[in-house]
DNA sequence: TATTGTTATACTCTATAACTATA
DNA sequence: TATAGTTATAGAGTATAACAATA
């Protein structure tokens, strides 16, 4: 029972500690978590409208539009019209943009070596599928909150 | 070598997951995440003065000004003088604000529990124990970054 | 009509600096 | 002099709604 409890609570002391280290290893290149979250997106996608990153980052086209000013104006990334929809933008990143994630990819690696480095490969590979396990549970509660959420607002609105 | 990385990606996931999972429960209650992070550590310490919750909650006295005016607003906190120390206040949960905690802390329970649903004893136990490798390792990365930070981009910044 | 991106507006979290009242 | 909390100011991230240009 206890043991459970230690799980979870050993998973958001873990959340926290990797947003620390995320964000002093963003300091030295002035970015922001939510920049670098586009912009590590930009580099899985490839050049794209603001309406991809707005749907790939789960969060408002409006958000975007300030997201890419920012980076544009710090030059990290660059609009550009999209070839066949004059409605569209499309966002790509610049040579700084995209020498700086690849800076960064190294620096992942890096860390998920560190992360595991003195445990064996069997324990290593018990570690993912236990984690591979909670993430699912995870990903089921989440998507079907979708559904419940409004049911239980609505429940503890009337009660 | 993937394989380490998958630890690391599986880690991040989750801390996207955790985080839409509490963000859905504090939905109900018309709470935010700074805001119930501190009454969480409010139950936990009782009556405070606002510079310990500056302290625990690892943010600015200004910040601690604002939340706690924002949840005295919403009724979860009241500010009280402090006994002995007359330019201290105190802040402490109202009765709705610990019933609030107490409910918040049966849904943890229940969501410890769901992450590890279905996997044995021993697997939880393994699971447990590769978490506490993995926080450890990222506790002295965080730590030694303290110093390591400001070096770091003073060389970034001359090359 | 529907979609893309922007302007307008607003709220939350966060920080530093200056100031007041007390220790 | 130092500390607790506030006011003043600022910046980042986020959201919804209204609007223009284009599909």
């Amino acid at each position: 029972m206890s043991a459970e409890i230690t799980v979870l609570d050993r998973l958001l002391e873990i959340t926290v500690l990797l947003q620390q280290d995320l964000a002093r290893s963003f300091e030295a290149t002035g970015l922001t978590l939510a920049r670098t979250h586009l912009l590590w997106e930009l580099r899985r996608l490839g050049p794209s409208p603001q309406q991809s990153l707005a749907t790939a980052l789960k969060v408002s086209a409006r958000n975007i539009t300030g997201l890419v000013d920012a980076l544009e104006a710090t030059g990290f990334v660059s609009r550009g019209p999209h070839p066949t929809d004059r409605r569209a933008t499309l966002v790509a990143l610049t040579e700084l943009g995209a020498r700086t994630m690849s800076a960064m990819e190294v620096e992942h690696a890096q860390l998920s070596e560190q992360l595991v480095a003195g445990l064996s490969e069997s324990h290593v590979a018990q570690l993912a599928a236990g984690l591979e396990a909670v993430a699912e549970r995870l990903r089921t509660l989440v998507e079907s909150s979708g559904s419940e959420a409004a049911a239980k607002a609505n429940q503890r609105a009337q009660s």
